[in-house]
DNA sequence: AATGAATGAGCATTCATTCAT
DNA sequence: TATGAATGAATGCTCATTCAT
């Protein structure tokens, strides 16, 4: 109990202090204090500092992922499945605020090992996007001519860029729903109104 | 000429420095030796490290926006608009390696004055792509229910996790025109597939 | 039983790690690997590490003490008695390499500890010699020009090169009872050719 | 001119920083203290911590070589050769009490680099007495039977020990000419007494 | 303006020692 | 007695910045 408590206990404080201070600015002794044990100990739990780091993203991102996955293994139409993805990848980072300002800041650390593991690890979480696209192709919903490695990179690069925006601006001007389901509808249908007939004469 | 010469080979040199290294792994004396410079001769031009960064990013991305803007302005229609915007947006990064690495890694740092200024400098970037959505609704092109700031940012970030992908795998598997396209359809016309009864029959 | 097993132990694996590391850089953590021990146990029985360096002397090096004196005082001729020294010096100590380093190595350290237990301690060793050099000089046998206070240091400081010698060169290429008797040699009987005119001519 | 009195600077403040404390306990910034120095400046000139230590060895100890070896040359008598020998170690030992801490020492420190260091520099110093040792065989001043390997470490031994005397006790019970004239005399005409009938008797 | 030697604050990591169990 | 998890003081080394030349 106690060691996976400490354990826990240094990677929560982890995530607080990274997201606060970045990795680079972060001081072990500041984890420490946070997680409220010596400096040595960590040292008992973690090889090294960076480790501390790929940790932080095994557990908190593994959790997202398994969080993210569940929702979407019960639904079977793939266009909700895309809204809830987008519905849960914002409001699980909106809830975790720390977790989301590492994987923007940390995610893109010209880190061999991050290059490394995020291919392994965090690609995990953004295949669920061109499965369920590769899906709807098969069940004749999405159209055949779109690429899923390309579509799942404009989906999640769409989403990520509104939790980025989040970090910076605390207080956000779009509700999460609301930017969920926009997002969604960006992907889902385009922003062109194929009702208007202007639309139709420009050939746009 | 030599002081803006020297100004000029240090942004230079820091730029491929950063891009390699990263900020925090950068060292001063780094950039002072391909700038071929003594190290404190960068103290001459520029304040302090992090003023390095701030001033690629003046001049660097400024650059960007310039190339970028100039290209829209001979254009009219605002779907060719956001076609141009990310085939030359992920054209120029392609050319221009090192400041794609540096956008990737850098603006993601959690510093203060990186978000201060961000949200001053590079937003006027982004912002391009807001100003063509409203154009295209004001001309009845675009949907009136899509939010510009919400668009804006999901039409970005899809461009910006393609300039990701290549940063981390250096030989793309998508060639710049077909992602651009694919991106710009995306956006554009949704990846529903309307002509198909299925899509119908399911409301998606 | 347990008790003294214990602290035996210990010493027995601070001997090996001692000679294997050095003092320094031995951890004891190490020691208590090598003794199959919690690293809390050793300090039930010694008080800090340095406690175990002093322990390991007194045991180790009194037992050497010990088996040297024995044979010793079996033997009359002072002569012989020097011959038996050094080879038994140079044999015991080549069947305990451990020690033997432990001797070069932190016999020298400068620690004022250090210096005044070697002081008490392992001169009495070392004054076996000057005591069979007393003897020799009392029967005549040797002469009395020869300070047995310089004599017994250079007798012990010759062995204790060649000691030296097979710690840094492990295959060694001299044998023990060669050197043990070259040693003895040169010690009693010097290295001028008494025999030769030249040695005469020059009055070497 | 700087740059060399920084270096120089150095060396001599970590010979008396090392005499003083030993490598393991002397502080990189003790030795920037006595240098008058800051810590930094240190590894301007010296790689890491072990690297001063081998400096010193390369400086202070190749003085020592040549301040012998420049002696002995002028002398053409082996016997006087080998008596300058042990008179200028000891004599320059006894000057540079903290050169001779340091050899005491350092030199016997169970380090792989001090082991193949020592081979190659310090045995350069020892190996004058074995060329010294060759020559007086060759002039059959010296017996044939003595291996010059095993009788130059005797030698050199012998002197060392003595040295070591100096350091455990400052105030030396024995002089510098006494001490070098009584281990060349045991060293060249042994300790037995020739002309007694009791030492022929005892085939000693 | 330009240099680069010098500075010294700052920090990750180690490990002897303690102490609750 | 015995354990080994926890502690936290201690230090080698880095590197942004300064400044005498």
């Amino acid at each position: 109990m106690k060691t996976i408590d400490k354990h826990e206990k240094i990677i929560k404080a982890a995530v607080k202090v990274f997201a606060k201070k970045g990795f680079f600015s972060a001081r072990i002794s500041d984890i420490a204090k946070v997680a409220k044990v010596a400096d040595g100990t960590i040292y008992l739990y973690f090889n090294n500092k960076f480790d501390i780091l790929l940790s932080v993203f095994d557990i908190e991102i593994g959790r997202l992922i398994n969080q993210v996955k569940e929702l979407i293994e019960k639904e079977t139409n793939p266009c909700r499945m895309l809204e809830i993805f987008a519905l849960k990848h914002l409001s699980l980072l909106k809830e975790n605020r720390s977790l989301a300002e590492i994987i923007q800041m940390e995610l893109r650390q010209n880190n061999k090992l991050i290059k490394e593991y995020r291919v392994t690890k965090f690609s995990e979480y953004v295949d669920i996007i061109s499965h369920v696209i590769r899906q709807g192709q098969a069940l004749n919903l999405f159209r055949k001519d779109i690429q899923p490695g390309i579509a799942k990179r404009a989906f999640f690069g769409a989403l990520d860029e509104m939790a980025r925006l989040w970090i910076l601006a605390p207080k956000p001007a779009y509700n999460i729903e609301e930017t969920a389901m926009q997002i969604s509808k960006i992907f889902l249908c385009g922003i062109i109104d194929k009702g208007s007939a202007q639309a139709d004469e420009k050939r746009c």
